[in-house]
DNA sequence: GTGAAAGCGCTAACAA
DNA sequence: TTGTTAGCGCTTTCAC
């Protein structure tokens, strides 16, 4: 049998198969797309010549063609935190089972580079796009973001992790009211009254709404709600360090202190070891995210989880609905659990920091 | 004047802009792609008129028409892994900054998922591809994958940070041997000679080498080789907690561990600390990564920096080169430096686990 | 069940 | 400087 080479180095296209299998190139792509009948003969007859010249089929052209590229664009704050680490991997999996393809950007700390990669998005055609982080986590939304959006979702279904008021994204969103309840149950059942919460920026929705909370839940159990152990801060694991710092120097130091995300919590445990503090006999401590941070962390750390798998999945089958034109609910909670681990426990009658700050255990 | 909108919801193109202009689609092209004289009296006014309906170029369009699309495929073995994450991250900005969009897919433990994202890659029209992990990091490399990357290095060039033997991939490699170099140097410069080695499989590449390279420089140092002293594992912290709690319990054990990478060395750390072992007045450890983890554990971990942001930089600079068609090294190798931290010290006369094993330190 | 032909949105000769 | 024209590789009517 005689192999009629394409020629030069040009990729194989459909018609360079219709040519050897001896059929139209509209055959081919009846072959290719599935989708319509085709002589059982002939279609064994064009899948191995496919087979034989590696063809594949180019992804650009068939996009051209169909308004489906499926592939659903996703713009993610920064994969270095484990977080959306996590959430990405979970959406990536989810795309595929359902035979989607994702494509990840990362967002930079540049807020411009949101605009620019949504553009980007657009112009590449995705079916979907799905934002965690950035300006969705905002607690009042950017004007000039939210008219972006608008016109891109008039024609490509949004969801996102948080909101973005004006826009008609569908949200799903992580039950952040819910959390702070779970590890003030925690807490105050382990006994703690003095309880503080380090870091996060009041600016961010999950931040607002668990401080929000958070003073919500003191009345109920009737604890005085003390300013001094609201501790503002970023995200980061210095940011912890330096809120801890601030707590301690306090007349009535806090027993049990609420981190704002994992990072934080790696802070405060940082600067309380450094000061011979012991976690938890001394000073209980728990985080949000449950990232391997969490697991890592000496003590491991008790923490919220998020369920990042079906997370994941909830994101991308709503974007996939939104993409097919399915009902799908605008807004969707999810439901947080606590993990318990090492870093929380029952609060002590006398702390030893109480009396004499630079409590110093024996070595 | 009369905003003529565009019929239904269909997307804006180059014949609007180019009809409400007064002009062809061809001038509009010309004004897109900057590379051909307009009047700028017409330029100004196309300019105009696409601002008005937000006109986003179709990439999909453009790009079957050029052979550029300006797309880096990345292949990454996990971005979960801080390691990858970061180099990802590199790699995304360094991309940007020469006006490439990155486009990342995850590998996932399933090595079937290698070809099918390669193959993705590939329909995609992808500029060139980078991976990092999987096939790439194998001693001996899989054929049918290199067979499949032959074909996609006919028409795409392909940058690699490992090796894949019988293929032309591009490769920016991890100088290990040199890694492994900096480490004994640290360590018996602080009186080590009981030098472990702990996790990895001696089946990926760069384990490989800096195990050759451990046992070399034993040789040169003048340390008698013990082969309990290397203990194989994965790269987790189960992996490293596992195989420090064997080395505890050897004759003599080592007063040293160099961990194959930060995760391993996070095991380590927690094995020691469960047993009140002192870091690094007992033992000392150190690993390979200088990801963030090692900042974070308590001692902070001395380690391998690959400098990462160097590295994708250098990884993308190679892959655009390879698209241009300029000359670039087929290989080259990157410098690591060591990060000195809490975790390795001096090493001790008579540590004390040796006399009787579980050492206590007082609490 | 199959082929011819039109067209997706854009770019790049080639003329004018 | 500009418009006309011909594709890029594929899918999809519409006839047959």
């Amino acid at each position: 049998m005689e192999s009629q080479r394409p020629p030069e180095n040009r990729p194989v296209t459909i018609y360079d198969i219709a040519r050897e299998a001896g059929v139209s190139a509209a055959t081919v792509s009846r072959v290719l797309t599935n989708n319509a009948n085709v002589r059982s003969e002939k279609k064994k007859k064009v899948l191995e010549i496919m087979e034989k010249h590696h063809f594949k089929p180019n992804a650009l052209a068939r996009g051209l063609v169909n308004t489906r590229r499926k592939v659903i664009g996703i713009i993610a704050a920064d994969v270095r935190n484990p977080f959306y680490a996590d959430l990405y991997v979970a959406c990536e999996i989810a795309a595929k089972k359902a035979g989607y393809t994702a494509f990840l950007c990362n967002l930079l700390p540049d807020r411009e580079e949101e605009s620019r990669l949504l553009t980007m998005l657009q112009e590449q055609q995705v079916d979907a796009v799905i934002q965690f982080g950035g300006r969705v986590d905002d607690m009042v939304s950017n004007r000039e973001y939210v008219r972006q959006v608008n016109r891109v979702t008039e024609t490509i279904p949004m969801v996102i992790t948080g909101k973005l008021d004006g826009s008609s994204c569908y949200m799903v969103q992580i039950d952040a009211r819910r959390a702070m309840e779970l590890l003030m149950r925690h807490l105050t059942g382990l006994g703690h009254d003095r309880i503080a919460v380090v870091g996060g920026l009041r600016d961010v929705l999950s931040t607002n709404e668990k401080i929000q909370e958070y003073r919500k839940l003191l009345e109920e159990y009737g604890i005085p709600y003390r300013e001094e152990y609201i501790v503002e801060g970023t995200y980061d694991q210095k940011s912890g360090y330096a809120c801890m710092e601030r707590l301690l120097a306090l007349q009535e130091p806090p027993t049990a202190v609420i981190a704002i995300n994992d990072f934080s919590a790696a802070g405060v445990l940082r600067c309380l070891q450094d000061r011979n503090i012991r976690i938890p006999e001394d000073i209980s401590v728990v985080s949000h995210d449950d990232t391997y941070i969490a697991e890592f962390a000496i003590p491991s750390l008790t923490s919220i989880c998020y369920n990042y798998e079906n997370m994941g999945r909830c994101v991308v089958e709503t974007a996939i609905a939104a993409i097919e034109q399915k009902e799908v609910p605008r807004l969707r909670y999810l439901e947080p659990t606590l993990v318990v681990r090492e870093s929380s426990g029952r609060v002590r009658e006398s702390p030893c920091f109480l009396e004499g700050r630079a409590f110093r255990r024996d070595r």
